[in-house]
DNA sequence: AATTTTACTTAAAACGTTTTAGATTACTTT
DNA sequence: AAAGTAATCTAAAACGTTTTAAGTAAAATT
């Protein structure tokens, strides 16, 4: 109904000017000596009359918005959602709302992604980058824009990153399943050289050939893209096609689902008949009966080291800044997936 | 790098008006009678020089922002976060971003919400409402700003929205129970007024009592806020001191995850000593044993119904336009978690 | 030859801020 | 009395657009 009242309108209602008004509105009343009197007045009129700032006119002339940009996989993924809840309220504390797309881990729509939030002048980017994505990451460095990169990132660039140990938990996933009595374990994931995944494959080999079981390694590469349409037939054909599998490791909660999926169908009897371990926990893995080991990925303090990093980033513009890489630990949820010792 | 080129920059590297580049760069060409030369000209420099326009100051001149503000309880809930990307998917294909905020079904917050993202200046809103919120939506209706509302609404305010036929499903549920043969059955819903939660429970106390079992009726209230810390105790207390009660139907998908924890804890067997369904749908109900039965809200088709009446509103400002109240049927997926009739 | 029309083009205001570089007045100090 | 110094306040530019209301020159009409 009323029209908004500017700053100008202010300055005109108290015969004083612009300057006057916008000083003192934003607290540099007494830096800038004006008289605490008029100080008083102008915000007790300001209050009035229900002041609010044009926030983009604000942000035209001091080239700041105070949004930050999540790109994620999507929204609608668990993880990522948990993620987007975590640094939403972090964000909040610290004066920043978030605006969010889904990649859908395309490198094209990622990058459509960066450059409309790039001209819609967000302070900065908390990314999971999709593979691909180097140039456009490098870009974004080069022109000195905020950025984190979270989940995976790039060997070849050195970015604020926050990831798990990735190569560890796997391995240790590995040693828990040997020392419950499997040995022959297969290992479905994504059919991507992302870090994460990449990582992920190297600590489950190696724990394989350190146990000597080298030779019972089962690899099973799904497309992301295709993880809806046929992840569930690709794991029931790997099951059913190798009798002497005894455990399945799944390098994301996705592919764990489907393949609980398969073992309900096959009435395959979990832990007796084959031992289950997700990397990356699902709110409801504790329910399942039997409920199902995972490595869960500690996600409320890394998206706290997420808003951290990016915004002493953006206090910090100088290039001379040194970017730093936090790794931080996954935990192994142990659960009744696994035969007793 | 390189600094941002202006409409300015290729005026002056063109010799010409600003106003033409601008009329130029927004298609208006024909329209005004500027030479096709001239255009083709101007649409070449800018394409070269990589001409990208300052979507503040076009906001802030235009008053548009083509960013669209989604209010929801929680963007980790499964059901808001479906929600989310169906938005999402359906606002950018029409040229809007998505700005997002949680609730937490909190007033105070909402309300907070709602000032910070109008003072942003985006150009409509979508919001599940908590409680306590008549005061808020009425003032954003009589500033003329696009709104709408779903999930659940007011009774007392006419506005677009978008629900599911609460009433209706509640009531078809407690038949089915019926007619499998349980006569004891329990709603477990939440402490609220708002609509949506009232609807159901109105669908199953008038389907118990046309029924004839209006005396069996068991209703356990849960406040949104307490439902991580007291729904496990809560639900424990009301099974365990109603050893009558043969099934339980749960208001929304995280009570039934509480109450499936409990039904574990306790060693009762679903669906023989215990039928459970829940309302809202999860993902991964259909793989627990035994899969839950579950009224499952279509999302896609809401969230696209969502986006249609927003653009409707923004494209059509005039308060002549008539309100449009959308219900779309929800499903039910009966699983296992029922014995057979 | 004067007037009107047509075909193009643009100056300048406006959106609402922030900030730089003074301006003004009054009070001290020499 | 002149000069310096505080103490307050402000004019105007700038951020990068869009849009209103004209302006200009050439062609067409009287």
């Amino acid at each position: 109904m009323k029209k908004k009242v500017s700053i100008k309108d202010i300055a005109a209602q108290l015969n004083i000017s612009i300057t006057t008004v916008s000083l003192i509105l934003n607290g540099k009343a007494k830096e800038v000596g004006l008289r605490d009197a008029l100080a008083e007045k102008v915000l007790k009129h300001a209050e009035e009359v229900g002041y609010k700032p044009n926030l983009l006119a604000k942000s035209l002339r001091t080239g700041k918005t105070k949004i930050i940009c999540l790109l994620i996989e999507n929204i609608a993924d668990p993880f990522f959602s948990s993620v987007a809840a975590f640094v939403e309220e972090q964000a909040n504390l610290r004066g920043y709302k978030i605006i969010y797309g889904s990649t859908k881990n395309e490198p094209g729509k990622t990058r459509e992604l960066i450059n409309l939030f790039k001209d819609r002048h967000v302070d900065g980017f908390i990314i999971a980058p999709s593979e691909n994505l180097e140039k456009d990451i490098k870009s974004l460095l080069s022109e000195n824009v905020p950025l984190v990169l979270f989940d995976r990132f790039y060997e070849t660039i050195s970015t604020d990153q926050v990831v798990i140990d990735n190569f560890e938990s796997a391995y240790k996933v590995v040693e828990l399943l040997i020392d419950r009595h499997y040995k022959n374990i297969a290992f479905i994931t994504l059919d991507s050289s992302q870090t994460q995944m990449a990582d992920r494959l190297s600590g489950y080999l190696k724990a394989l050939n350190d146990y000597g079981l080298k030779a019972q390694s089962h690899v099973k590469k799904i497309l992301y893209s295709k993880v809806e349409q046929d992840a569930f037939n690709e794991i029931m054909e790997l099951v059913k096609s190798n009798p002497q599998l005894d455990a399945l490791f799944f390098g994301t909660s996705y592919l764990t689902l489907k393949g609980l999926e398969v073992l309900n169908e096959l009435g395959i009897a979990i832990p007796q008949d084959m031992g289950v371990v997700s990397f990356d926990d699902h709110a409801v893995f504790k329910l399942f009966t039997p409920s199902i080991t995972a490595v869960a990925q500690p996600v409320a303090q890394m998206s706290e080291q997420l808003v951290n990093l990016l915004l002493e980033q953006i206090d910090d513009q100088t290039s001379s800044r040194i970017k730093k890489q936090i790794v931080v630990p996954a935990i192994l949820h142990v659960r009744n997936s696994l035969k007793a010792k």
